[in-house]
DNA sequence: TAAAAATACTCCATAGGTATTTTAT
DNA sequence: ATAAAATACCTATGGAGTATTTTTA
């Protein structure tokens, strides 16, 4: 056994007899020419082997669809520094990728400087190569899944003006250009929805993505927290409870507390309910749509006696004055940016979510 | 400045006053076509807005060359199950990449039944929209780092057919169409080259793997254990020695032992040595060429006082025995498929190291 | 010396595996 | 009842981060 294992690789039988017919690499063109002219007849007559070729290839799975699109960057960048900032993405990580984009095509694609990175004649022919296939992608994806000219963004009652900002950097950040928009402002749209609503219009693709108030009901949504902040008391400064900079829960047994229309604030209203219960208040309760901060203005202006649950930070107002409640465990307002778990939309929300600093979570 | 923010998201106001422009629309129309007529010109006339417009558009990240891959072996195999042995993978696995494909692009791909699944008209657009781009990336790649045509592995001396075989089976498995080849048995060539220059060869990329005889010295290589065994004596019948079934260290001392020229197996020799001095033998060696197993067997069958050291599953031949060596802690040979770190063969490497169970190390 | 790139680590999302359950004919 | 797909849970590769070092004009 041992003779006929060296005798096949040594001497002249070294390549155990294997071949090259011209076959193999006609296969090959062929898979190439298909490229050139992709087939557009729908009408079913894809050819299996053609497919099954295709299909069978695994060795471009090393090479991904962010490798050529950083690539892209760093060309058009000129160095590694300035694409990473374009992408908003570390030097060291942009730096890594680009090393084993050349590692794995065993080519170097740029030469480096201390100015920056240039291109190599490999580099360059792969640059001519290669420009073309993220949007050849998107195409194809834009074939299933047409994007619509704007990604709606759902906003529930109450969000502060600081967490819309935050939404539309964090989001147009990973957006921008990504479809066709050149200009961030006109890839999101901002729409009042009820937050009762919202879950279901992410569910069924409506809504790109959902300011929420947490907690909420609704499994399979990513969602990064915006904001967390403890409740305090608002009111009108006029209002008796407004000239003492402290507050005891006797004082607040009378009061009566704006509340959510029922189904507007789902899972939050009773969490927040039940929490002031523990802490010794079971408010009297005046609904109001408290998604209309006008509404809200007006009921708290023209019935001093009101009083609200609002985080500190929202209050910015000249006849509102906001109190912390008599305790270091007062409820909290959470908001926070969801979209479904799984979506095309997941990775952005993250990308998102890891610039502005969000902590993310999922349900 | 609560107010601000409500009125901005009710009412009239509710798209923040963002507007959708042709312009936005006209640069993605762009875009695509630029993907059907692919620039070729390599003299530098690169579009700066084209790259940055493309290399901007992180929504393609979610789009991995392996979900496309996988979704043209699902149509082709018509089941995920069939798809999955056909890629070597596991069916679960294979669905859940389905899926995620599915909720990434947020439509269906396939309707589900009993005997398998089946495009809906949302995969057949995808179906035909995608199927040219895994070619167009080869393309891409080739214009690069062109494929051989035949993929050399490099073979040092003493291996046994059954690694050989090993090796072609597990790594055809994973190579096989994918650069052109439709028939296994051409896209390897195996080739015999000495130890001691494989490490060198496969930097060099003039070698994709290596059949090496661990440990070595190289870093940088990432191998597949082949052969991981015991070393036990080998003697012609005839030897004194084979008449009992255990050895013992004095009966051993007197002997002269096969071994390996300088430089042949570096690194495995000295530990062997290393480790047989620790264990009381010193023996004299006897330097051949042991890369030549024609060399071997006629020293061996011509000097029957010689000894040789070697596993037992290599040696089955009439003329020789193997017996133990007196010790629980015998030297092991090791032998090893190896390919360079990081290069487009890893992963090839460490798929057929799933399949034939091979363990992997990095160096 | 200063700017760019590379390196060394840590963290976590995701692909892949096995074992099991659900579903549809 | 059986075959296919889905689900649950686990492991590990690899991308991204921060902090630091190396290189080069």
């Amino acid at each position: 056994m041992l003779a006929a294992v060296v005798e096949r690789i040594d001497g002249s039988a070294v390549d155990m007899g294997y071949t090259m017919t011209d076959g193999g690499y006609e296969n090959s063109e062929r898979g190439g020419r298909a490229v050139s002219k992709p087939r557009s007849d729908s009408g079913g007559s894809t050819s299996d082997e053609f497919l099954q070729a295709v299909s069978a290839a695994a060795d471009i799975d090393n090479f991904d669809l962010r490798h050529l699109r950083y690539f892209l960057a760093v060309v058009q960048a000129g160095s590694v520094s300035g694409a990473a900032q374009e992408l908003y993405i570390s030097q060291p990580s942009l730096s890594q990728q680009i090393r084993r984009l050349e590692r794995r095509l065993g080519a170097a694609l740029f030469v480096r400087t201390a100015w920056g990175v240039e291109l190599t004649p490999d580099g360059r022919a792969f640059l001519d190569a290669v420009q073309g296939i993220p949007a050849q992608l998107r195409t194809a994806i834009s074939a299933v899944a047409p994007a619509p000219s704007q990604w709606k963004v759902g906003v529930c009652g109450g969000v502060p003006e600081q967490a819309l900002f935050e939404v539309q950097r964090g989001l147009s950040r990973c957006l921008e250009r990504g479809n066709g928009f050149v200009n961030t402002d006109q890839s999101l749209s901002m729409q009042a929805v009820p937050a009762a609503s919202q879950p279901e219009l992410i569910e069924r693709g409506e809504l790109a993505f959902g300011i929420v108030r947490l907690p909420h009901s609704s499994t399979g949504l990513v969602c990064g927290t915006l904001l967390d902040e403890p409740l305090g008391l608002v009111m009108r400064k006029e209002h008796p409870l407004a000239s003492s900079t402290t507050l005891s829960w006797e004082a607040l047994a009378s009061q009566r507390l704006v509340w959510y229309n029922s189904g507007c604030a789902p899972g939050y209203a009773e969490v927040v309910l039940s929490q002031l219960a523990e802490l010794g208040w079971q408010p009297r309760l005046h609904p109001l749509d408290q998604d209309q901060d006008a509404l809200f203005r007006h009921a708290m202006l023209s019935m001093p006696s009101l009083v609200a649950l609002r985080p500190a930070s929202v209050i910015n107002d000249d006849e509102l004055v906001w109190r912390p409640l008599p305790t270091q465990h007062a409820p909290r307002e959470r908001l926070a940016l969801a979209t479904l778990g799984g979506s095309r939309f997941e990775s952005t929300l993250r990308r998102a979510a890891r610039q502005e600093g969000w902590m993310v979570s999922s349900t």
